[in-house]
DNA sequence: ATTGACAACCAAAACGTTTTGGTAAAAAAT
DNA sequence: ATTTTTTACCAAAACGTTTTGGTTGTCAAT
């Protein structure tokens, strides 16, 4: 069914059809109503790519997965496809559609934008791990592209970004541990030139003072590697030499399980003697004996925001957005009340 | 730049500058080279949505994503998105692109597959998770789209398809522990009504027999879940029993993890009294330890190549085509010789 | 010298929409 | 009663390609 064929069987020209449908003011309420009522009888829905063509919209939001330097494991993060399950759900009721590539080197990824921009002609994109004075800034400037990124920066103003609350969720976790009665609270965060790590250092120390507890240089210490050899072996070190603490907030799942393994060779009984809490990692928490305390974010929502975000940016009024995901705690049993 | 302006610099119709483009007979050698060197000189290419419509071919590729039932972790499991990042690397050599759906219910997957064919009007659609007499099947059928499978069913005849060679994966494991002298192998199995663990069971048995060992029920059990608990304790009772076992092969990283566990309670050093291989699950493997020595897939490939056997039906002679990723041992130190 | 085949090109139609620039009738303002 | 505005509609152009159905000129075969 096209557009002709529905417009004579209502009678009606073609433009008005199109008109109608496309919620034009200069038709009647009665007419709309009508040809609403025949198109979906007829199950008609316009030609993607006539319509398309004839707007000029390619309403297509771009999406580049680099698979390369710090990104190469990122197949293996699932939070990441939580995030594009979560942009994607959008399909289901807009009118758009995605053009998604992976890139497995810098080269790659520049072409790939290219693509997109040029070729593909996407009108929106979708920016993450935005490195200082990104190259695809100006880019997506130049060709005056609309763009949410997911990851705040201070190199941009007035863009709408979404990110993880890593603030938020160390002072939620902070306050559980307390409630809990827990005051010697260690923290084993990755290095903290990334910016979700730092952001997370921030949340530990206001949160402690906030509980009028003083920070102890000795309960916080830093990974380099995903590796839980190397957590354990620091960990193990920090708790032989402050056995007066009670509880450890691991920023990786990779330390949550490094965790596990110092405790138990220490002889400390998880869940009693000592509790251990940890950063979404689905996949791991479960697996570890016994299963991780952890927090979630939800990154499908956060997807389904910056999205959001993009499709308001066509309306009038617009103004700069952002998203902070709430994170909660799904407990498990790594954490115990003193 | 479109193909009017560049048909007036290069002095030639703009049917010719197509047709030239398009790699027609009826344009000189001359003429193409001349007009190609153009199209590169001013960054033509050809505006994808005119194109499309023109021709009447979308090239559009659809895949529906289920996110329930049996799949509804679809999302931790990486070896997914490794074939969708397969599949998406032909985007950036041919004209293609991908309409990829996720669906939280059978509802919504039905509604997805109906906006792939009906709105989105992809031509070709990669099928997974096959059910027996899948309804997915007569939709694509009855409205001639292209499908290729990714896994085997003896439902259809004369599809295409891709899937992991589960037997084979089987045979290189025990080729390989033979090798190291086991003879005493033990299997721990997911619950044969899925697919791949019944040819995984099969593999097993022939393999067995091709090397002239008896198979041995006491070595062969199937666990039920996922759960690392439940393939623990019954890892352990059958290595109790049977102290002769040597080695173990686990179909899945969930069981590999068990094993580990089993192993330790019994005082077994593992890769020195014991061996223990499992199948790929890359974020768990190097999490255990010590890591697990384990057999990948190329998933990536398989993606790649489905998506070559779609576009190989355009072409005259096709005739179905199949192929078995043939998988490779990664070795990590959980697996000695005798 | 005529015919047929072939090579190389092209004008115009087609694809299915949206948008532009109207018109006619009805309603409101003068 | 006339003019202006508003409402509700429409024909035709535009979007940028591909495809159809040619034409013209060249060369070989008759």
């Amino acid at each position: 069914m096209d557009i002709r064929t529905l417009s004579r069987k209502l009678g009606l020209s073609i433009t008005t059809v199109s008109r109608a449908l496309g919620g034009y003011s200069d038709v009647s309420d009665k007419t709309r109503t009508r040809v609403e009522k025949f198109a979906k009888k007829y199950n008609y829905s316009p030609n993607p790519n006539a319509s398309r063509l004839a707007s000029g919209k390619s309403k297509t939001v771009g999406f580049i997965v680099p698979l390369y330097g710090l990104n190469s494991n990122l197949l293996n993060q699932s939070s990441f496809f939580e995030f594009i399950a979560g942009m994607n759900s959008k399909i289901h009721s807009e009118d758009i559609q995605f053009f998604m590539m992976f890139a497995n080197n810098v080269e790659e990824e520049i072409k790939a934008y290219e693509k997109l921009i040029h070729v593909q002609k996407v009108d929106k994109i979708i920016l993450h791990n935005l490195k200082t004075n990104d190259y695809r800034i100006k880019i997506l400037k130049k060709n005056k592209i609309k763009f949410v990124t997911w990851g705040r920066t201070k190199d941009l103003k007035n863009n709408s970004w979404v990110d993880l609350d890593n603030e938020g969720s160390v002072n939620l976790i902070m306050k559980y541990l307390i409630e809990r009665n827990h005051k010697n609270i260690g923290y084993i965060n990755i290095v903290e030139n990334y910016n979700f790590a730092f952001q997370r250092q921030q949340g530990y120390i206001k949160s402690l003072k906030k509980n009028k507890i003083k920070f102890n240089k000795k309960y916080y210490l830093t990974v380099k590697t995903e590796e839980p050899e190397q957590s354990a072996s620091l960990i193990k070190k920090m708790l032989k030499k402050n056995p007066e603490i009670t509880a450890l907030i691991c920023s990786t799942e990779y330390s949550g399980v490094g965790a596990i393994k110092a405790c138990k060779e220490l002889g400390k009984a998880i869940g009693k003697d000592i509790s251990i809490i940890t950063f979404d990692g689905p996949v791991v928490e479960t697996l570890t004996s016994p299963a991780l305390t952890a927090v979630r974010h939800p990154r499908k929502e956060m997807g389904l925001k910056a999205l959001d975000m993009l499709l308001d940016m066509d309306k009038k009024n617009y103004k700069p957005q952002s998203f902070l995901a709430k994170p909660i705690i799904i407990e498990r049993g790594t954490v115990h009340k003193i």
